[in-house]
DNA sequence: TTGTATGCGTTATCAC
DNA sequence: GTGATAACGCATACAA
């Protein structure tokens, strides 16, 4: 027995040596080879629940140890046609506003057995550059927290390539998604500000370009218009602090006076928003003016902003996306799924608020058909 | 002309349609069939440099693209030995922290022809199960903003895996390293702040596991030690905002008084100090009180706060990082190398200070040996 | 359960 | 410049 052992060590320590002078991988027959068994033995151990004997097994992982052996996936890839990796194409904005995002997303993807190839987009366009790569790289699926024209989704269906959609819907395209109900939340917010007695709305868009800010916008204007409410003066932004402090101005310089309220596309803008206000034109938020935004940020919460604003459900949203790719992976033929997510309204201090459920003039509308997120605290 | 053009499109359609029916992939093979040339000559023509002619070059990539072929780098890189994919190892902590950096890091990747396989850490101990997916999937070089063991460090070089470290020193052990000089950073802050007559300081320290919290605690506790100043109060911390009024109170508890300044381990916490002490204890920062953090984020410098901080040069960083890991891939007998970066001192407005330059009781050491930083402003 | 033989899709080597 | 042929390292159908 001690004789045996050692002459496998024996055997796998030459074999090393032999390889490491060839400058080539420890492969599946170098296992084999010191095991003492085929080939095909050494891949089916690798492979969970193959049927190999207890006795091979043993014998093959300790030659596979004692040669550091450890398959190669690109090998694997080829024949099985799975790589086992999902692509993750996601602009630079998205992971700046969202840091926590790209984690959960990632620790989604590899709690379901997959690796992620990361492709971070410094503008929308170079979007074609990134495509091409992950045809090259053979990727199981895609998630794309990107814009996709028609013409890249219609390529994907082509190549029959798996995809979702995170926070970017497109319109009478059958392409999974996963999004929060921003148009809702939009509603949700208008609806809060509504029944406290805010009348006379200002709102700090973001970019027109982005779904999320469109919908945050249309959604809070639609909900004005609905509760007859006057038109809100609406000023244009970028998403940063900066464009809190413009818009802020600018709209106080249209109005000619300060709004009841401002509703910002997302924190950032809010957080400009009321450090402007506060300190520089001393405006009291709340007091004179409701200050809300998007998003619940980290800063949001500090004791100096605790600002009124909506979260999205990240977490459960980035799950969602990674079981609706899996699904589709696992099975071509899945059918097509939208999942849309209610954002949770938080209080905070930023805006004066009547307790959640206060009756309006008009009742709040769930798009989703789902219940209407309950206001926390 | 026209006619072979059209027998070509024809080709292409028919073919495609067997592909479908056989449910394979486009190849070469079906290239080549439909350009009417070799297999070889078709992959010569992906191959940039290679010898082709014009003509050939021409029928290739027109029979390419009828057939939306698009070459396996699976089967590319199991031929070539390499991948041309980098892994990223980052932990969830460093991504939260600095959300820019895997952007950087990404992007620098991208520019130098690689793609990015990327394993984020929800805690450090994970890295083992990460490390076996990293061989398995044949990377060419890691980049790790991760803590890795000594063992960690040695089975890279036995699997001969070019590595860089960001940010995460290790002591007597060769491997290229791309860091900040925190120690420099924590010495050069005392010395600003001595400089304008800051004698009695508290430090909000970070985790003590971390390197980072470490080496600028060190550099600040060195410094005040040489210049005779009074022994600091230290916090313990954990690098968030909570952690900031936590170890404010703990310092005052424990002083009996408000210190001259405080030193935090980053932004979060200097942050979170800045507001107990304005919001909750009504001590006037920089009057009473000087505050300053590390790492220059976002809201440090927001009206609000304007925090005295310094910055990592983390886009010189990102870009050292990768290429170092690339010169390391191209030729595997490249030196080891520790590049370090400076800090830059950011003035801000909580923290009372003299101008750059004024003379202190002994010189600043550099421990790089470069020049240091010069203050802006 | 095990071994043999074959193919995955590419690049590389060599004649031509 | 071009085409045949042999790897690359693995998984799998099939025979044993």
């Amino acid at each position: 027995m001690t004789k045996s052992k050692l002459s496998v060590e024996q055997c796998a320590t030459e074999l090393k040596a032999v390889i490491a002078r060839e400058n080539r991988r420890v492969t599946s027959y170098d296992v084999a080879q010191v095991a003492g068994v085929s080939q095909s033995a050494v891949s089916r151990c690798f492979k969970p629940g193959a049927s190999v004997s207890k006795a091979t097994y043993a014998l093959v992982m300790r030659a596979a140890a004692l040669l550091d052996y450890i398959p190669n996936a690109a090998a694997r890839s080829l024949i099985t046609r799975r790589s086992n990796m999902v692509a993750l194409i996601i602009t630079n904005q998205a992971n700046l506003y969202y840091p926590e995002l790209l984690a959960e997303l990632s620790q989604q993807i590899n709690a379901r057995g997959k690796r992620v190839l990361l492709f971070t987009l410094q503008r929308e366009a170079d979007v074609d550059c990134v495509l091409a790569d992950v045809w090259q790289y053979q990727v199981d699926g895609v998630i794309a927290a990107a814009r996709l024209s028609a013409e890249h989704i219609a390529e994907f269906e082509r190549r029959r390539m798996p995809l979702v959609l995170f926070n970017r819907m497109l319109r009478d395209h059958s392409v999974n998604t996963v999004t929060c109900d921003h148009d809702e939340a939009g509603r949700l917010l208008v609806s809060r500000l509504a029944a406290a007695g805010h009348r006379q709305f200002g709102i700090i868009a973001g970019d027109a370009d982005l779904s999320v800010a469109y919908e945050r916008r249309r959604g809070a204007c639609e909900r004005i218009a609905e509760l007859g409410l006057p038109p809100p003066v609406i000023a244009p932004g970028q998403y940063d602090y900066r464009s809190g402090a413009l818009g802020l101005k600018a709209i106080i310089a249209q109005l000619g006076s300060v709004p009841d309220a401002i509703i910002c596309g997302n924190d950032l803008m809010a957080i400009g928003c009321l450090d402007c206000a506060r300190l520089e034109l001393d405006i009291e938020v709340p007091g004179q003016l409701s200050v809300a935004g998007f998003d619940a940020v980290e800063p949001s919460s500090w004791i100096g902003y605790n600002l009124t604003t909506l979260r999205q459900p990240l977490p459960k949203m980035a799950a969602s996306a990674a079981d609706l790719l899996c699904a589709r992976i696992a099975q071509h033929d899945t059918e097509i799924e939208k999942r849309v997510f209610s954002a949770q309204f938080i209080e905070g201090a930023t805006a004066r608020l009547t307790p959640a459920g206060a009756s309006i003039t008009a009742p709040a509308r769930s798009a989703t058909g789902l219940p209407l997120p309950v206001a926390i605290m």
